[in-house]
DNA sequence: AGCACA
């Protein structure tokens, strides 16, 4: 089976050659930091073959977020894709409805999908009761020139354009190709949930696995931890029975913080769970909301035989 | 930053 496109180099380390055309956005997919990347060209040059990055044409790279909040602000919807391997950009729209729905471009699709498989139900807003539905979109944005590029404040280098204002003042793109941005200076929104870890997986697939945010391998009993000394298990089992597959939930406070355990029908239910409740904060949590993990052992496994 | 119960 010796079927490669290249030679390869005689020695057992050497610098990787320059992958196929085709495989180069895969560069994304690195543990906890992007590569990496050449800074855009001054001129020109959004989406024409000078892009080192560019990926298929043809392939659906946009995710569809419905069910946001009125009072969204675009830096919400790009902290809370920002994170994700492929991000490029998003867009919001809001203000016409009393929903606001939302576009997040990816490099691909297979980012694409993973984002969406870890943010989809995600509780965005706790008090409001408000989870946001991610789905592909029907179409990939259009490029649009990046003139109308939020003006991050963590980014403090750009300033908006005042003569190409989005249309009808109601949409807000942020682009932020090329930036390894490390900042977490203002990822705290009261009320709003923050999207917390995410693996370094890369699987692309819909196995529940994809995306386990923490070391231990996926498993339908849940651990949470990071709760807030007055939490109750009523309050723990009120949040987690809203998921789909809920079991039960039995709280441990003996030890160092309380924590609980959440038993789920099977690892899809646990994880869809986990991609929900992940740093959602409670009215008797810290700041920065429960940490949700897979169990290292099932609740209550025994042998019926 | 913490993983029990059968």
């Amino acid at each position: 089976m010796a079927s490669s496109y290249y030679n390869p180099p005689p020695s057992s380390y050497a610098a990787p050659p320059a992958p196929p055309p085709g495989a180069s956005a895969y560069a994304y997919r690195h543990h906890a930091a992007y590569l990496p990347q050449p800074p855009p060209p001054a001129y020109g040059g959004y989406f024409d073959r000078a892009e080192p990055l560019a990926p298929p044409r043809d392939e659906l790279r946009t995710l569809f977020i419905a069910g946001l909040p009125a009072d969204v602000k675009p830096r919400e919807v790009y902290n809370l894709f920002r994170d994700f391997p492929g991000y490029v950009s998003s867009h919001l729209r809001s203000g016409k409805s009393p929903q606001s729905y939302a576009f997040a471009v990816f490099a691909d699709q297979p980012s694409a999908l993973a984002a969406m498989s870890a943010t989809n139900g995600l509780t965005f807003d706790l008090e409001k009761n408000c989870s946001i539905h991610v789905d592909l979109a029907k179409a990939n944005s259009r490029p649009k020139r990046p003139r109308t590029d939020y003006d991050f404040p963590t980014s403090g280098k750009k300033s908006r354009n005042p003569r190409d204002l989005p249309d009808s003042g109601a949409g807000s793109n942020i682009h932020m190709s090329g930036m390894g941005n490390s900042s977490h200076s203002l990822n705290a929104y009261p009320s709003a949930q923050r999207y917390a870890n995410i693996g370094s997986s890369t699987a692309f697939s819909k196995d529940p696995s994809m995306f386990a945010p923490q070391t231990n391998p996926p498993c339908p009993t849940l651990f949470v931890a990071n709760l807030g000394q007055s939490v109750s298990e009523r309050e723990l089992t009120d949040v987690f029975s809203s998921c789909e597959g809920f079991i039960k939930l039995k709280m441990q406070n003996k030890f160092g913080g309380p924590v609980a355990f959440v038993d789920f029908k099977d690892e899809y239910s646990s994880t869809e769970a986990l991609n929900r409740l992940q740093g959602a904060i409670l009215h008797s949590s810290p700041g920065e909301g429960m940490r949700v993990e897979y169990a290292k052992s099932r609740m209550g496994l025994r042998r019926r035989s």
